[in-house]
DNA sequence: TCTGGGGTCCTAGGACCC
DNA sequence: TCTGGGGTCCTAGGACCC
């Protein structure tokens, strides 16, 4: 790896709620970024977070992730506007799309954040900073919605430059600029410091990124184990990870999970939901060409305690009757009778299916289940989800 | 009508084996 | 008669991210 990487973190701003309002925009309504707003779920189907909100919202003190009753609290007239998956997903992709013109080397974070290795590209875009600000402009132009990039030697700091002032800036945090940059912000907007590590270091009197920089190693690996040597070395700005293109890493877990609008009180009841879950859960996973060997459910019962239960299964397998009867198995034996608000399951251990692999006996068992998970698949992509379901679903619809 | 969904990684404890 | 001990696998739970 060259030892002097210039690495670019680029972060839309208030993501879905820039996106929402572009597309509001387009339709003549108001622009979103102007007032309180947020976006959210919806609330009678219990699904009523914040996932984004204005600047002006977070003047409030409104908070991704909290819900939208709290949020009215503190802010009552907040604009609440719904969601649209669809479309965010698709402006990402064509940011991403910009984002590969500038650079071979582009890893997708997230929906809306992405790392760009920008070593090498000098002669190309010319000065770091100076490109940095193009982009930036070269976005908000093409888009009509801005982003922060931060530019560093490596992605921690390009990450935390990318976190300081916000919105539509360029910052950059080299290693000389740490001291006046990165060492004087609380310690819980390091990357990774989360409640329960603020919680510890606070009670050690570390309360600034530059305190816990400072501090002994070997005192933060006693108070945190192996995380507090990440966080050391976060905080120090040391990181050598590379940027990884998109889609050159392989899988290693699906889930999918629901929050149910009201309770689940049986086993038929859930038993349909699973079912629901077993089909997109492993239609994903067919997608991507992975078997999975380890099946998993988790329960979040009304008072949000979350449980969960796991199976290795000694063949790796990709098929949906056999999956949903595991995931039945282990929703029996966990559940405890009590009232069901989030019914979840997940494939992990996964490898990239090889048909070689296959014995004669095993083909001629699952053949039947392939082909027609195979013929699902197909008619769910062209029709949407809905279009196939098992039968036991179909008869539970009808009640 | 208070608290989403999809991920990755780590740790502790028990089972099991030599 | 006094409960070794290391290694590995598996499971459950938790922290953290966007």
């Amino acid at each position: 790896m060259s030892k002097n990487r210039i690495i670019f973190h680029i972060d839309v701003n208030s993501a879905y709620l820039s996106w929402t309002s572009v597309k509001r925009l387009s339709e003549g309504l108001c622009d979103l970024r102007d007032i309180p707003a947020a976006i959210g779920g919806d609330e009678k189907s219990r699904h009523g977070v914040v996932l984004a909100k204005s600047i002006l919202a977070q003047r409030f003190g409104v908070k991704t992730g909290e819900s939208l009753f709290e949020a009215r609290q503190k802010c009552p007239e907040l604009l609440v506007v719904p969601a649209d998956h669809q479309y965010y997903s698709e402006t990402s992709h064509k940011l991403f799309e910009l984002l590969d013109d500038y650079s071979p080397l582009v890893e997708r974070f997230s929906i809306d954040e992405g790392f760009l290795d920008y070593t090498g590209l000098e002669g190309i875009h010319g000065e770091p900073m100076k490109a940095a600000f193009e982009l930036k402009e070269r976005i908000k132009a093409t888009f009509g919605f801005t982003v922060n990039i931060g530019v560093a030697p490596n992605k921690i700091l390009a990450k935390m430059a990318g976190e300081l002032k916000k919105p539509d800036l360029v910052h950059s945090l080299f290693h000389h600029e740490l001291e006046e940059k990165l060492w004087p912000l609380p310690v819980r907007e390091l990357f990774m410091v989360g409640k329960s590590s603020e919680k510890v270091l606070l009670n050690h009197g570390i309360d600034t990124i530059g305190k816990l920089a400072k501090c002994d190693q070997e005192y933060i690996i006693k108070l945190l184990k192996s995380h507090g040597l990440t966080l050391w070395k976060y905080a120090n700005g040391i990181d050598n990870s590379p940027v990884v293109p998109t889609g050159t890493t392989a899988a290693k877990s699906f889930s999918n999970s629901t929050t149910l609008s009201r309770d689940v009180t049986s086993l038929e009841e859930a038993n349909l939901v699973l079912m629901r879950l077993a089909q997109t859960v492993c239609m994903r996973m067919r997608a991507e060409k992975y078997e999975c060997s380890t099946i998993s459910v988790q329960v979040k019962y009304s008072d949000f305690t979350v449980f969960s239960k796991q199976t290795k299964v000694k063949v790796p397998t990709d098929d949906t009757d056999y999956i949903y009867k595991t995931f039945k198995n282990l929703y029996e034996a966990l559940w405890n009778g009590k009232p069901v608000r989030l019914i979840g399951v997940g494939l992990n251990d996964l490898t990239e299916k090889d048909e070689s692999q296959m014995t004669i006996a095993d083909a001629i068992a699952s053949e039947k289940h392939k082909k027609l998970d195979a013929v699902c698949d197909k008619i769910r992509n062209q029709f949407g989800k809905g279009a196939i379901s098992f039968g036991a679903e179909l008869s539970g619809k009808k009640k």
